[in-house]
DNA sequence: TTATAATATGAGCTTAGTTCATATTTTGTC
DNA sequence: GACAAAATATGAACTAAGCTCATATTATAA
């Protein structure tokens, strides 16, 4: 049975403007808000996003159902908050990265430093993974079925092309290209029309020198 | 109002082995499920995913709502299986590119073929992101946010270190940079260790091989 | 023709999200 | 301190979307 992964959104929002819902003020109401997110982060974590009731955390952060409702405008708004921590975690770290030190050093150096930090903060807070990882799988079930081929593909056309690489390699050069690519090229959608098409750009750069590093073309 | 965007989410997925619904075998079934199809690729278009109940698509569709979960599991099942047959027809689409022709190619004009071939695709069927973007947005808003700060931090150090660009340029730069390893940083999270470890590895070697092309360093 | 199986149907059930009338507490004023 | 007015708290009840299942209809077999 497939899993329900996404129910219920709003398209034309309709922008109730007396809003019910306040930001908490006083300390009484700041604590409670935090038991909710915490509440919220264990049993997203455990039970997962769509399993996790509005009432059960009610419940388990011992807050009646009505106040959360005056904190949280509706469901999704716990967890864009619980996002906002976590996003806010993740600034502090880069903030440390924000040095006149790393805008002398090399780049190869800054570079694994920045990719070291964000794999780090991923392996500090598994429950971000473990929660946006269940509200984004919808689309990735049928993307990671259609990438997969592309994938495999892409790794038989550079063999063809230069046979001295491990499988492995050409396995993890592909999956880069296609995942990165392609995430560009979604992203780029989404953007105004000449920075669309400056973003194209970029990535057909970014591809070329990543295939250059592996591929030196012979000159002939 | 905060728009609702991902609710109901199986986690535990029961399993029912006795499924009820089942593929299409016999042609009137299976235009019943296309018109089911392309009634749900319309309206989630034009309503959105969330907005367009299952009531709404089989009535519009012309069957009873019975017989649309003869078919579908579940309102995903629907979702899934469009994406699906965008995904095939992506699929088409580079098998073209599959030739030997394209494995002789220099790597330029590979990856400029490759990537014009993607954004003529999103091109074509302006649904796919339309529909799919509207699923996937709940953390895009705020990861959007988190990530705009990063975006303009780095192209601020990209400025100490080499002011010889134009502004949009480091912009630029600093979007692919941030969007492009933050998504395979992600990804790699659902992998293998050993495969995971590798990726890190190529994320490295992307970025610091684009960044390259950029600002070459100037020998000491 | 009749029996049996396969498929079709839609009223109604379930349940999660959310509201709102009422109760309680806090704040302001004399 | 007494009273009024505003702010906040509460949870029973409402709403509606996803989904089911008893029954009806149609197809197949003997």
């Amino acid at each position: 049975m497939a899993e329900n992964m996404v129910e219920e959104m709003a398209a034309s929002s309709p922008k109730n403007v007396t809003r019910r819902w306040r930001k908490p003020r006083q300390a009484r109401s700041l604590a409670r808000v935090n038991r909710i997110l915490d509440v919220a982060e264990t049993m997203f974590i455990e039970e997962g996003y769509g399993s996790t009731t509005t009432k059960a955390i009610a419940a388990q952060a011992k807050v009646p159902i009505g106040s959360l409702y005056q904190f949280f405008p509706d469901k999704a708004a716990i967890l864009q908050a619980l996002a906002e921590r976590y996003s806010e975690l993740l600034q502090q770290r880069f903030q440390a990265f924000d040095t006149d030190e790393m805008a002398r050093c090399p780049l190869v150096e800054y570079v694994s430093i920045i990719t070291e930090g964000v794999d780090q903060f991923f392996s500090d807070y598994p429950g971000y993974y473990a929660i946006f990882m269940e509200v984004q799988s919808v689309l990735p079930e049928v993307e990671d079925a259609t990438d997969s081929e592309l994938i495999q593909n892409m790794a038989k056309l550079f063999m063809k092309r230069d046979s001295s690489l491990k499988s492995e390699d050409y396995e993890a050069i592909a999956f880069v290209t296609v995942k990165a690519m392609g995430n560009l090229q979604w992203l780029s959608l989404g953007q105004p029309p000449r920075f669309r098409q400056r973003l194209v750009e970029e990535v057909k750069r970014l591809t070329f020198h990543y295939f250059q590093c592996y591929f030196p073309e012979t000159p002939d």
